[in-house]
DNA sequence: TAACGGTTTAACCAAACGGTTAACAAAGGT
DNA sequence: ACCTTTGTTAACCGTTTGGTTAAACCGTTA
């Protein structure tokens, strides 16, 4: 039937798009690569996305949208700030092991067009920081957490749960790892990371 | 005279070269942008460096050696573990701050082409861990650390660092900062990650 | 001053690129 | 049966790309 075929190859464009950006990045991405990835004409992409820039920006958003949850999770429940560490170091590191060309993707891209992000922010789900800041103080106050920044400590956070990530060749060559090493550095930090912030921020 | 006409434009290339490859990328670059920026012929660039390729090597060469010797001091120094997290982490953000597109370029092309690391491994300075780990080690025993793997505890020390360079544009939307929040943010963070750090691994 | 070498230029080239077109096929409605 | 809409293809198009070429330029030297 035709929607059934519509909706394929659709898909079919979209999967394979995905898998050309991710890797090689809007510049380093071919039209004819991706159709041949999907299996069909070039025409088709111009026929279902009309231009590179709108397939390309299709595939980015829809990276992001699989990101954003993530950060939603530990910002917005109820939990204390010390299981939410715990949870998203160990949820996210799985999260991404899954997805591994996601993070460099939407950093590289990002990169490249900072005004990416203004876009996305108008959207539904754009996580705000508001309420982790506000339990970060309270804790404070309580005398559970010593003295932080809510904004410095996200950063401490995301920053050593997603590094690894984007520097994979760089951190396998300083410390002469092969994969197998590094997915086991990597399996190691799902505890590691959580313990190192908690040590240092913990009364 | 000849000799400092050769050297003037080999050095007016390589410098227009920088510019345009750490902003764009090898992908995102075009020879004649490079060429204008240097305000000569195209041809010219393919008279000192024969090809885009080869160019672009000379100056991913070039800034690599920039960021290495950052590394080997606090590598191979002879402070103790404290003394080296904090002078790195207040140098290391202070020579970012002038080099600000190195380490996302770097991280960048090493991902599009992983094999990149295993040519400048073989390079005369290529920082190595040994001493790094050896001290981690001796530390822990002497019980001035907390137990820690050296690995872990340098790839944590590089994420707090490198990251916010890395992913600006995203750290930016995140925390709704503009460009000065944003410049504050690091300046702050000088004096904060190594604490933060230090906090956590010292007994 | 004439010949020489390294340097620089404008013009050119083939290939690759994103995008378009026109014709055709398949499916549905009437 | 016939027309309309939607999906698909091969061939084509203009532009941009990295790279080449042949000739000119210019200081040096014999």
């Amino acid at each position: 039937m035709k929607k059934e075929k519509t909706e394929n190859t659709e898909n079919k464009i979209l999967d394979a798009a995905k898998n050309i950006f991710e890797v090689k990045g809007m510049n380093g991405a071919r039209m004819q690569e991706i159709a041949d990835a999907a299996g069909i004409n070039k025409a088709m992409l111009h026929y279902y996305y009309r231009s590179k820039q709108l397939l390309f920006e299709a595939v980015f958003k829809n990276a992001f949208s699989l990101l954003a949850p993530q950060l939603n999770a530990i910002l917005n429940n109820d939990d204390s700030i010390e299981e939410k560490i715990r949870s998203f170091t160990h949820n996210y590191i799985s999260f991404i092991a899954k997805h591994p060309y996601i993070p460099n993707f939407v950093i590289q891209e990002l990169n490249r067009n900072p005004k990416f992000i203004e876009k996305i922010q108008q959207a539904d789900a754009f996580p705000s920081l508001d309420k982790f800041n506000a339990q970060v103080e309270k804790e404070v106050e309580d005398g559970i957490l010593k003295p932080i920044d809510g904004k410095q400590l996200f950063v401490h956070i995301v920053s050593l749960n997603i590094f690894p990530f984007v520097a994979k060749p760089l951190i396998k060559g300083f410390l002469k790892l092969d994969d197998k090493d590094f997915q086991e550095l990597l399996e190691q930090r799902k505890i590691d990371v959580a313990e190192f912030i908690i040590n240092s921020i913990k009364k």
